[in-house]
DNA sequence: GCCCAGGGCTATG
DNA sequence: CATAGCCATGGG
């Protein structure tokens, strides 16, 4: 087992706000499934103790080489942020393999996160070879080029998300992602929504959690209620305008807002609905 | 049966 | 530009 000391660094939060869907919380740590790689993971305090990979890849996937209070900084003093900022302090934007964040997001349209967990899961046993951790039997994450045959893809339980997977993975060959990657926000941007299935939501996810790209802002359903209740008086707002808002309100890590808020409202939101009565959301 | 879920595409005003 | 309906599926 190895440690590494970590500051400004939350590993619950991290793993567990929608960025990555393949971890398994264990009655000690998580086991990560990642870049054809299952590790083990730990946090006690600023102890953060690892098993299956190396120091560098953690530092690497976690964003922990990056300086997270000067990012805190630069996004103002915002009343709603800094209460997102005080509950979930450490919080960092993960760096993803771009094939396994595409692919994870195009099966994410118009489903909830639990279930997005299981149809990934599928998808990696019915495409992706065994590979092992200690005791546990699991399967890697289906490499570029491998995730082939709607009908397949349909069977798993993907329904109309099928036919984009199965596109995507035609069209993807070695090296386009990395060469989209290197691209500047907009044009990264462009070129991912040419892709069948990818919208503006699904792109700037893929450029937040896997391209270096700080400033994307990716606008779900609960990104967008929040906003509109925290800073459009309540008013029915565009995506656009929302994009508008965000980049000059927050800044060039707007992203981080993103990810913090996304993170916040849905806790609060999941605990309204176990208290109180789901049906009573907007 | 109803509603909603980390949407995208296409056809219309 | 904005909006509506549609696309499949599962869980509350």
């Amino acid at each position: 087992m190895n440690r590494i000391h970590v500051e400004d660094f939350d590993l619950c939060s991290t793993l567990e706000s929608g960025q990555i869907f393949r971890y398994v919380r264990l009655s000690e740590g998580y086991l990560v499934n990642h870049r054809r790689r299952a590790f083990w993971v730990c946090q006690k305090g600023q102890n953060l103790f690892f098993d299956g990979v190396e120091e560098r890849c953690i530092l690497h996937l976690f964003g922990l080489d990056r300086d997270y209070r000067a990012i805190m900084r630069s996004l103002g003093d915002d009343r709603t942020l800094k209460t997102a900022m005080r509950l979930h302090w450490g919080l960092r934007i993960l760096r993803q393999d771009p094939w396994e964040c595409l692919i994870s997001f195009l099966c994410s349209s118009t489903k909830p996160i639990r279930h997005i967990r299981v149809i990934i899961e599928r998808l990696c046993r019915a495409f992706g070879e065994e590979i092992t951790f200690g005791n546990h039997q699991v399967y890697a994450f289906p490499g570029e080029g491998t995730i082939s045959g709607s009908d397949r893809l349909r069977a798993i339980g993907l329904g109309f998300r099928a036919r984009y997977i199965h596109e995507v993975n035609q069209i993807i060959e070695g090296g386009y992602l990395e060469r989209v990657a290197a691209k500047p926000y907009g044009e990264a941007k462009a070129l991912l929504m040419g892709l069948p299935g990818v919208g503006d939501k699904v792109a700037d996810c893929v450029l937040l959690f896997s391209m270096e790209c700080p400033e994307a802002f990716p606008i779900d359903t609960w990104i967008r209620r929040g906003m509109e209740r925290s800073y459009f008086r309540g008013e029915r707002t565009s995506a656009k305008k929302i994009h508008t808002f965000a980049r000059k309100h927050f800044g060039p890590y707007a992203g981080y807002a993103q990810q913090l808020l996304y993170h916040y409202w849905r806790e609060k939101g999941r605990n309204f609905d176990t208290k109180h009565d789901p049906s009573r959301r907007r």
